[in-house]
DNA sequence: TATGAATGAGGATTCATTCAT
DNA sequence: AATGAATGAATCCTCATTCAT
């Protein structure tokens, strides 16, 4: 019984998902996800508040993965910080490229939570953000990166970075090949962080 | 006359980009623009064919404007190739923030007419891409550039994080020195770009 | 279930025949119909596309109904051609003066659906044609009805007459006896038709 | 001036007979009559109190128009009382059809000005009326026509027969051959009236 | 008189959400 | 829990009419 109605939880997640992505949050109608998951649309409110929680959902989900990720490496004794560091990029890009309809509906929808206060992710951002910094200033006391980099400033720089080149590859994924960007962007960042 | 008509279309865009920066698109109301331009609601159709249409308007401006800034940077025979980039990245950043609002609509909103096929910077993106292409392979036919870089990889990348940038500013512009972070962007995009 | 369904629908398109009548397609509000029928005004569109289909079920019932009985008097072979003819005048009389209001609505409002090519009387109007063609052609074969006559013309030319008629009546009832009316119609249509 | 006036105002009339007829009362713009009599929208109340008073004007136009005649053929003491009828007849054709749009609009749009209490034509049409049931008991006093026939029903069934008919013709002039239609109808008016 | 910018009443329609079954 | 009929707040846009120039 649990399960069963975690799996129609589930069901209508995923038919979030798929729409949010493909037509936008204020695009999709409540009935167009009910149908595509294949229940009554008063059914969605059974398992969800309204249709912004189903949106929050789908968001926070992503951040708390990303961030319970991020956290790991961050902990991760056996990496040297530039070696986290491209592991995290990786980590963002596999988590925003497993479901790539997922992850572009959180770097299209996110602002829609951030008006309302909703804002799920930033504690989970600020979590994430701490990950980052606690590596960097790892980096920097171990001489691997340039002092002269506000990590904040850095942070936000390779996020909108990794976000465009995630929203340009979900978009039309075969206008870019994936695995050469993520490379790039490691690489990218790298340059970035080292030491002139 | 003529210049008159110009000032009332211009009061209600100026409206539109005050109320769309501060509520988003979908949360306001015409109503609210005409109120805010001191016009009566029905006035904005007037100048308008539609909500819609002053988005399309208050966005391609910037597109143009930005679109036109880089292809004279990118044909300034005084620059060297890294000159020309910094100044393209100094570009974006006088461009969005030379009106914050207008900016933060840019970046928060251009999907909603990427959507409907209206995308008007699709033409300006493209000279835009074009005009950083050219200075990128002159980079690299001079020696100063990375070979290896994919330079549409790189603009998105560093498009992306400007944007990124720049939003978190407008929406909170006290949270960022935007001249710290003009010069940290231009630090990176640097690194990146020359040879390792 | 389905019963009720068809009960609230069913008040709704009288509601909206009363107000259609009264007042006229354009004139008349979706509020008022949906007040008028004691449900909410977005019930209405529950049941039907938009206001333009509410007219458009009306018309198409009633004419529905005429084309039906018509056939069924042409195919009477108890009948005599003018018998026939007789009956049919009578007919149209009884389905326009059935429900008063929804006889005044067709002959009020048929351009309304004829503009937007939504005619659904086309199909029946030929249905109907076809009947009065049917019986004229056997009455002049069987040397009742004058051969000079055009079927078509005579048909026009008569139901343009009860149109008449039965809105002058529909509108104010007091102003004509519709029993008298009916004899003399068709007294005149008899007369038309034999040969002189 | 006083010439030039006038022809302004019909330059209006007549853009305004022309679009009512192709679209209807409602669905004609005052723009777009401006722009079809090549005035600045703004012109037309110059010359007309509103939208309404535009239909007014041409209807009651042609009313008068038909009620003079009709009472000039009335008043001729060289027809008999047939010839006069079939004179009328003549008479309702060539009124409605001198100017088939003008007489599509008066078919069509009557009732927009009757339900408004407007309706020039009431007395234009008891005129008209008059006219007719004088000559018609001249005619039965004379032996001619069936005394049990009540003028007023006759009336109304002969004009919405030529109305109808009329109507076909100008929506689709090809449909009908108007003259035989008119011979046709003349024939039934008389079969009517003369006595059995 | 002529213009057309400005007005704002007016109304159709959508769709998230509720709730009786 | 599941359903989907019912609701009505919300809002865009139209267009007849006015009036300052």
């Amino acid at each position: 019984m649990r399960l069963k109605k975690d799996q129609k939880a589930q069901a209508i997640l995923q038919a979030a998902i798929k729409m949010f992505a493909e037509k936008g949050y204020h695009q999709t109608k409540i009935t167009e996800i009910a149908d595509t998951a294949n229940v009554a649309h008063g059914t969605v409110y059974t398992y969800f508040k309204n249709k912004e929680d189903l949106l929050y959902n789908m968001i926070s989900k992503l951040w708390q993965e990303l961030s319970l990720t991020l956290e790991e490496i961050s902990n991760n004794a056996n990496l040297d910080p530039l070696q986290k560091v491209q592991k995290m990029v990786d980590a963002v890009f596999d988590v925003f490229t497993s479901d790539s309809r997922l992850g572009l509906v959180v770097i299209k929808e996110h602002n829609q939570l951030r008006k309302k206060g909703m804002d799920a992710s930033v504690g989970e951002y600020e979590h994430l953000l701490n990950s980052f910094s606690h590596t960097f200033e790892q980096g920097v006391a171990e001489g691997f990166f340039d002092p002269t980099i506000d990590p904040d400033t850095f942070l936000h720089f390779v996020f909108g970075g990794l976000s465009q080149l995630i929203h340009r590859w979900a978009n039309d994924p075969r206008s870019l090949n994936i695995q050469k960007v993520k490379e790039q962007s490691k690489y990218f960042v790298q340059q970035s962080l080292i030491k002139g």
